[in-house]
DNA sequence: CATCGTAAGCACAGATGTTTGCTTAGTGGC
DNA sequence: GCCACTAAGCAAACATCTGTGCTTACGATG
């Protein structure tokens, strides 16, 4: 061959960083193709172009591997703005939320916290630990809310109104109302909690 | 052996019927102790004394099977109740599903739902169609609800306010509140569709 | 009572997923 | 520059799942 220049390709070997990320990426790509029917370890190490045993050490089983991408790729691209109120926090992440399962994508990987929860009777604990994980960014909003001098709903109030919602059509496939579905959750949320008027 | 009456030891082959409730029940008993992870055709054959091809044959396929269990057990166990009221007969079903998904069973079982959930790009209308059977009861009471006069809040509004809190907490794993939570979904709901005021 | 269709059971084969021992490239500390 | 450590790659064994051809019990029908 009258290749000159050898570039890398002498990298027969990928590293450690390069690994994580063709595995990640690979698990998006078939996620989204074939909806997670054929997410097996060997199909992803193959289309990430990594031995599959490197994929068995690392992550160990597919749940924790799942749960690691659906961690980080949700941390990344389900953002937590601060828009100086409560109504607009609220409003700004269930947006953001809405957008990202209107997206094949987003919606899997929604399914895939589910999926990937761990669901043994004694994994309460887990289970637990895992969905807190999840509502880090409620809780973030509270907190500021809070500190504003705002009283933000219960966790529970917001767990039933607009996570209850959001998981529900991204785990279903249900599309949500084209317009005005943030705003009409978050005030229904602070409508039903800031006007009791039935005790 | 001195056994004279010999009972139908001859059964060496269990019947279609008995075939049928044996894997059922083994699917639910593999799914109350290991939580689906362990939940595969040859061991829910050998749990129910059945041989797997039997099981291959008849359903085909994991998922098929599940749905099947899921339908099965779901109408079974949360049933529809006619109180003579909308709100009476929305907070009879969803006490009937906090009841359910207060037990271990129960819960898996709505988690299975999801498992099971058709999750191809492609498969829109299966999932929509197999979510739409999920929906039958409440179709139904909204359907009485309009025979008598009364004017039921719309599918959609239903399925953010009562629907998907009862998912959510089942395929999470986070306990209802302990008291009056029936009451307080459907109230907030008939409210902030009953009284709106702020258009 | 004879016959037929259905579906369960059995044995076996093929495909796929999981795990282990070993070798070796890449990286950082001395 | 030498050495040790970590993790990737490779090959092969192992376990498990999936599917097929065949036989035969069971129930229905006449």
């Amino acid at each position: 061959m009258g290749v000159t220049s050898k570039q890398p390709t002498t990298r027969s070997r990928k590293s450690p960083e390069e690994v994580r990320s063709a595995v990640h990426q690979a698990v998006i790509d078939l996620l989204s193709a074939s909806g997670g029917a054929e997410l097996t370890i060997p199909a992803i190490a193959q289309h990430a172009g990594v031995n599959h045993t490197s994929v068995y050490r690392r992550w160990g089983s597919r749940e924790a591997l799942l749960a690691d991408v659906v961690t980080t790729r949700l941390e990344r691209d389900w953002p937590l703005d601060d828009t100086g109120t409560l109504r607009g926090d609220l409003i700004a992440w269930v947006r953001a939320g809405v957008a990202s399962i209107r997206t094949t994508e987003g919606r899997l990987l929604v399914r895939a916290v589910a999926l990937s929860m761990p669901s043994g009777p004694d994994a309460q604990a887990d289970r637990a630990q895992h969905f807190r994980r999840r509502l880090h960014a409620v809780e973030r909003i509270r907190e500021r809310a809070t500190a504003r001098g705002e009283t933000p709903p219960p966790l529970e109030s917001i767990l039933d109104q607009l996570v209850a919602p959001l998981y529900l059509r991204a785990i279903f496939g249900i599309e949500p109302p084209a317009s005005g579905y943030p705003e009409l959750l978050v005030d229904r949320l602070l409508d039903s909690t800031g006007a009791p008027g039935t005790d």
